[in-house]
DNA sequence: GTTAGCACTCTTTGCCCATGAGTGCTAACG
DNA sequence: CGTTAGCACTCATGGGCAAAGAGTGCTAAC
């Protein structure tokens, strides 16, 4: 919004930037001097246009395809016009009726995040990606251990309603199946209820404190529990949806383009880093083309929101499409689903009526 | 192999189809009449060549793009093809080892199904996919009930060693936790190591000879366990490797092709019912293009096997890539991995050492 | 600082033509 | 009758070329 800053761009150098990202948005094509005397409003002739085009050039907020097409805002300018010039259009309150409706089709967190996701995709005919919440934020429910063979011990932890996960942990030494059952017992008499990360905490603390004066039995709860539940989620995990929506917009519309995208989506190490880095920041962030070092992403960009629920943050969720998107319309939408998807799973970690 | 059936076609028609189709699965052009003469052994000049080609066109064995190029053989000369004149070449003695390497890597069914699929795909370059096995050949370990909300229960039933599901079932009337832990302590009792099949069919005979007699224990417990073991497997789901690797193939590289070829693959319907349908046969099956029904998969060629443990067919894998496919090289790679699969997962239910 | 004018550049499009590949047909041949 | 040589014909492909259009940069005047 700010038009008077100390940048090196004058109000007028600027007012014709967001004009010709505005229009370039619009229609895709390299606009020229003569489109933006009409569009801007300004009382220009296109020759005073284009010297202020040209030192636009220069500073390497715009760029022209060949010597005798119009400009297009190069990523530099992109990042400049949703900092600074950006005006974000409300949804109505239709709009974000629908969407709550969309996404209240009730079940699990699972379920939830592959709405939101789709919610995200068929929106914006982007695609629509959702990390998996956070898991150490529902109440701890039940847990179950199962022995098998060698060290090993199948476990089964059970969060909130009807959320079940399992793993296959490696104890230091061979547990006989009632010892477990027991292990099993304590916990769920202990700890049943609690927050998941509460319960990870007070373990950790029990461990440190009273290590001494724990009998046998406390002390493999501890030791099983604590690898358990601090197993951080190398699973951490996204949702996406949508792919092939891509296919539709031009500026990515080659096969060699797509191929490189679909396949980062399959590696989902760079798409995971990005999030990650939006879940350090609250609110909608940005990235723009190759901005986060990723050549992949060239001609792209990443609209991302952290979700939470009270106040804690649980994941990020957001939308991938090309750089040249309606930031006005994309923007809002990511931050109200991020919002709803929220308040949703805060709502569904209460047991159901 | 059959050269010599009371088919429409002579045996010198035959060949010539022969040689054109693997030529042009060689190098995707079409293929004209002097290419043939030189590659067919004949001795026979171009102009008694376009003679063939001209009844082989007007049986609908092979087509012209237009009228002065040279031809292409149609899905159902692809299909005589396979059927009648393809030689299928044998893998080697290392390249069978290298398979049984790969696909070794120990852990569950799932992620035996996961490899068998990145196989597939790595090996052919075309998409790989695998049927997740049928879940009653397992042994039957143990079963836990956890009650919801409602009529609600959380079932966690674990098969084998490692693989555990979790599904919710509706039950007539509630259970108090007290009579859940009772229901699944009588399951446990009496049919831990069992096949889950075998387990599921004495429930279902107990449920009809002896109802009367059973007491209020065993009535609750067949009705509960009846609902779980019975609720076939909705989720009847494949595994997809490599859907990039199409990219590659100048034949379905355009952009509107391979957005409905992805499409398709996220419904996922089409082609489990394709999968469907190669499982009520053993052995390698071939779809070629349209035959199925499907417009999408014109161009494309499906390639199944299959898998099985101590006979019991447990799912089908396969790979889908160009009907320009080098198919007596595919075949054999689709047959292989299937057995590979099978025996793997066989090794895999016993427990490990 | 702004503007009109003009020469210049570069893409796009359509057109024409030569080329080459391959066919279908006909007539002759054994 | 099957096979073949010959020939006219069709059609995709690619190069060359000119015209049109869009837009720029620069210069000189306001």
């Amino acid at each position: 919004m700010a038009t008077s800053d100390y940048s090196e761009l004058g109000e007028r150098a600027q007012h014709l930037l967001k004009v010709l990202v505005q229009r370039h948005i619009r229609d895709g094509q390299p606009v020229g001097s003569r489109v933006l005397t009409k569009d801007s409003g300004l009382q220009l002739s296109p020759a005073t246009i284009r010297n202020v085009m040209s030192d636009l050039e220069d500073l390497g907020y715009v760029q022209a395809p060949h010597t005798s097409a119009g400009r297009i805002p190069t990523d530099k300018g992109y990042r400049f016009f949703v900092d600074s010039l950006l005006t974000v259009k409300q949804l109505s309150v239709p709009e974000v009726d629908r969407l709550k409706i969309k996404l209240d089709a009730g079940g699990g967190a699972a379920s939830l995040v592959d709405s939101a996701s789709n919610l995200l995709s068929s929106l914006t005919r982007y695609v629509g990606l959702v990390t998996l919440p956070r898991r150490d934020y529902g109440a701890f429910r039940q847990i179950e251990f199962l022995p098998l063979s060698g060290n090993r011990v199948l476990v089964i932890l059970i969060i909130n309603e009807q959320e079940v996960q399992n793993r296959v942990i490696e104890t230091a030494r061979p547990f006989t199946a009632s010892e477990l059952r027991e292990v099993a017992n304590f916990l769920n008499e202990q700890f049943a209820g609690q927050e998941v990360g509460v319960v990870r905490k007070r373990l950790l603390s029990d461990m440190q404190q009273h290590r001494e004066h724990m009998n046998r039995l406390m002390q493999a709860a501890v030791e099983v529990a604590e690898k358990v539940f601090s197993e951080r989620s190398a699973e951490e995990d996204y949702v996406m949806a949508g792919q092939t929506n891509l296919m539709e917009h031009a500026e990515l519309a080659n096969v060699d383009k797509l191929r490189e995208l679909f396949d980062a989506f399959n590696r989902k190490r760079d798409i995971l880093h990005l999030l990650d880095q939006s879940l350090k920041a609250d609110g909608v962030q940005i990235f723009i083309g190759q901005e986060a070092g990723y050549e992949v992403f060239d001609g792209c960009s990443l609209v991302t929101a952290t979700y939470s629920v009270k106040g804690e943050v649980l994941g990020v969720l957001g939308v991938i499409g090309p750089t040249r998107m309606p930031y006005d319309r994309v923007i809002p939408i990511v931050d109200l689903t991020a919002r709803l998807l929220g308040s949703a799973l805060n709502s569904s970690g209460k047991p159901s009526p």
